[in-house]
DNA sequence: TATTGTTATACTCTATAACTATA
DNA sequence: TATAGTTATAGAGTATAACAATA
């Protein structure tokens, strides 16, 4: 919340500045989660969240695609998939409709590997949310989607 | 909110996992800030948060309180000072107790400054939260700070 | 000409460790 | 011995540009 002290004269607060907020909040949160997949599956943040995607898409996905569902950056995709690639955790099928690019999708072993992924990552999530009321996480999810959407809007204003 | 699908095995959604919801947000709202306090102040975000820090004291800080008050590493806060004092926006004081640390200060150069970057970050703020209704806007704030002690005992524990 | 994927460069942030001078 | 600050190094992420193959 933005104080305002005297004659309507905001002041600032490090503590309580929403960006700041935030950016700690995630930071946290990141740290804890990049370490157990690091850890326990030797698995980068992006590497995890294209196992994800592919595992949730009924179909395999384009790297073009995938950066839209994941919203990282052309480059970060593709190291990622060559990690996968490299560990065969994902293959390539070429592309009969773009000659440029191919579609990506899970092995066997990417699958077996998201299953057991799958559940730690959830467990995470829970306890994170633990204290907080269902109320309270759809509530926090709706207004995370909201401050996105706006920075994104005042980002490609400007 | 983590779905759960038949006999209540769940399933993860990356778009509505909130390890990544918060990671998307934060991501969003921190280019947007840092961009504009580079183009207008040339000033990096570790740089504005010693401002916004040292502004909000009443009083010196050493960079180990400066450490504890941004949850910012050593090593970033000591780049930081660095570079706010080549510019003549911050100085040091001895520290009469202790010969190893010494006291930041804003100059005047850096208090009039800062009184540019205070207004300009307030109204970021306010943007990025309009369309959410004042009772919203603390309720996010309480979910961030609650979701963060939870991520770092979490860590702790680990 | 424009786009997909690729490679290269540079800059930031982190993490880590080692070093100094003090304590 | 331990701590505050400093320096150095390596890893990850982001941004940018340039390039090849294809559209």
């Amino acid at each position: 919340m933005p104080a305002v002290s005297g004659r309507g004269r905001a002041k600032l607060r490090l503590d309580d500045y929403l960006p700041y907020r935030l950016s700690v909040a995630a930071n946290a949160v990141s740290r804890l989660i990049a370490r157990a997949y690091e850890t326990r599956f030797a698995l980068s943040v992006p590497q995890w969240r294209l196992l994800a995607s592919l595992a949730d898409a009924s179909a395999p996905l384009t790297q073009q695609t995938l950066c839209g569902i994941t919203l990282m950056d052309k480059v970060t995709v593709m190291r990622a998939a060559q990690g996968l690639l490299r560990r065969r955790l994902i293959r390539r099928l070429p592309n009969d409709r773009d000659g440029r690019s191919h579609h990506l999708m899970l092995t066997s072993t990417g699958k077996r590997m998201f299953g057991e992924v799958e559940p730690l990552a959830l467990e995470y999530e829970q306890r994170l949310l633990q204290g907080l009321k269902r109320a309270d996480v759809q509530q926090l999810e709706r207004l995370l989607r909201t401050v996105q959407s706006t920075a994104t809007e005042l980002t490609q204003r400007a």
